[in-house]
DNA sequence: CGTCCGTTCCAACGCGTGTTTGAACTCGGC
DNA sequence: GCCGAGTTCAAACACGCGTTGGAACGGACG
């Protein structure tokens, strides 16, 4: 597609547009209802196009689902770059570094208010998966996750293989949880929502919760 | 209901034992399915029982769900009870031990593979609530909650009480992370299912993870 | 200008959903 | 032995869903 610049030259005005705007509309209705309650009318509605249009594009739902979830994986990694986990953090405080990083990184995306609808459709995708689960977990989650994993490599030196992929998940797990339960975990902490300060004393106390667990002997946190 | 013996006794036959394997039935596919994805035609089936006889009973689908939502939770506090949050632990040997039976509760309800329904239909209603969670959230989560901060308070006597909500949160968030997010996990640690070794691998990591974030001091973990 | 083809729209179809209708059935009470 | 309330059932209804048919629009090309 994209067609070579001579042969294919067939679109009349807006119809590369449209495709764009259909994409954008899918990804913030199947972004906050998933994909079975977000509706094709929902999305037409929101890209103002017709459905049939959009069955034009795109010829199901399903392969706009997926062409969405594509583009919202891309996106992620482009906009939201981890610490390579090719080369080993340095220092243990480049390690520390990079845990707050990651941390700070899955907690802005995910909790802040404005969270990225990419983000909260990747999470969606993990924790309702689809039949495109296995499209993305090799190219786009298993990547991030080894980052991970050498953010807490270089904490543990010491730990196993199987022992540092438990930590990376209690990692994730810990900031994951403000999202899958949120409304409860905010009643059980007495707050209205997510703001930026709660957002910041979740970082915070991951990253403190994380580190006494990963460091050997006595850890000092940092401030408050 | 169930009526005064003399008056209201109108029950023909088999009315209450209906009434019964609807809500049994509800049960299982509200939650293997969740409420939208859960129909009325898949209980009614696995119930044996007509479409019509089960709104005669719930007068609509939502009543059935908060039905069994408030037998699930009376269940799950009856059959699973935690260490009563009232009582704090007098030892830190007593903490621990508190500590290990809740997490191993939360992993044997909710990763095994016999998982309770009980306890899938509550973390469903969690992470997907509907009108009902108002219900059941002072009722049901917020002890069970509390029973879980006395715990970690057992293991770190001096800190706030943000402070222990917040890890009481991520204890509960790690292996929570496990449910939500299984199929991804599974394919991170290379595994094929939440057999008994994995989830109890699950459970030794966590507890050695959090006693290590709460203790203080350096922290001897138990086996292995 | 006429033709073609990519694109958009209105209207409808087929299906699955929760719910209702109205008749049949089952008993305890008179 | 019949009445009537409680209970069950097959069939249908109204609605929303994803999807499709077929006509109308609009530039590109001959």
């Amino acid at each position: 597609m994209t067609a070579a610049p001579s042969s294919a030259r067939r679109r009349p005005s807006g119809a590369t547009a449209t495709r764009a705007r259909l994409l954008a509309a899918a990804l913030h209705v199947f972004a906050e209802r998933g994909f079975r309650r977000g509706t094709m009318r929902a999305i037409c509605r929101r890209a103002g196009v017709n459905g049939a249009s959009a069955n034009y594009h795109f010829r199901s739902k399903g392969r706009l689902y997926r062409a969405v979830l594509r583009d919202a994986f891309a996106r992620l990694q482009r906009e939201a770059p981890f610490p390579d986990a090719t080369t080993a953090p340095r220092t243990q405080a480049e390690a520390r570094a990079r845990l707050r990083s990651v941390v700070e990184g899955i907690a802005s995306s995910l909790l802040a208010p404005r969270a990225a609808p990419h983000a909260l459709l990747a999470l969606r995708e993990m924790t309702e998966p689809t039949a495109a689960l296995d499209d993305i977990v090799d190219d786009a989650i298993r990547p991030r996750f080894e980052a991970i994993c050498a953010a807490v490599r270089g904490l543990r030196p010491g730990a196993s293989d199987l022992e540092v992929r438990f930590a990376a998940l209690s990692v994730v797990g810990q900031v994951v949880y403000h999202r899958t339960a949120g409304p409860v975990a905010l009643r059980l902490l007495g707050e209205k929502a997510y703001g930026p300060p709660l957002v910041r004393a979740v970082v915070d106390h991951v990253v403190a919760f994380s580190e006494r667990a990963l460091l050997p002997g006595a850890a000092r946190e940092g401030g408050r």
